[in-house]
DNA sequence: GCCAACGTTGGC
DNA sequence: GCCAACGTTGGC
């Protein structure tokens, strides 16, 4: 089993989004690395769920992954905001998979507070200039942030 | 709204 | 294959 982190803007989805619907379709990557990483989750693996672009930018919380990666069907939608041209169901570049909630926190532990963290420095979440959307977490980094809830 | 940093596009 | 221009991300 893996760890990661993803991020969401939460008024996409949020983690009480996703705790309340129990389950969802995670889509909607268009950034190769990310998708990268994607393909590489597994049924079973757990995220870090992270809010980005809103007031108070941070973990907010645990989802799992229950199936892996298929294709992305937003990128064939033209009424999808993630709708991509030269997308096709024979070529679809883009995935897509299903997460379910497992755990909100208390409170979303704020990107400055998790800059101070030393055992994330690694992370590229904190890393000046990252905009990585998708990233793996270590098991070290996982219990680091699991200690700060 | 600003802007730094990154990724992608497309001319050459 | 280079690289300038452009678009996007995302914190502040």
């Amino acid at each position: 089993m893996a760890y990661w982190l993803m991020k969401s803007e939460p008024d996409e989805l949020s983690i009480q989004d996703l705790a309340k619907l129990g389950q969802t379709r995670w889509d909607g990557v268009r950034n190769y690395q990310a998708r990268n990483f994607l393909r590489a989750m597994a049924a079973g693996d757990e995220f870090f769920f992270y809010h980005s672009s809103c007031p108070e930018p941070g973990i907010a919380g645990i989802g799992r992954i229950v199936a892996g990666a298929y294709p992305d069907p937003t990128a064939l939608d033209p009424q999808s905001h993630y709708y991509d041209i030269k997308a096709s169901a024979e070529k679809n570049p883009w995935s897509a998979l299903d997460v379910a909630h497992v755990e909100t926190f208390p409170k979303v532990l704020g990107l400055g507070y998790l800059k101070q963290q030393a055992e994330l420095a690694e992370m590229p979440l904190v890393q000046k200039g990252s905009r990585l959307s998708v990233m793996p977490v270590t098991a070290a980094q996982w219990a680091a942030v699991l200690a700060l809830r």
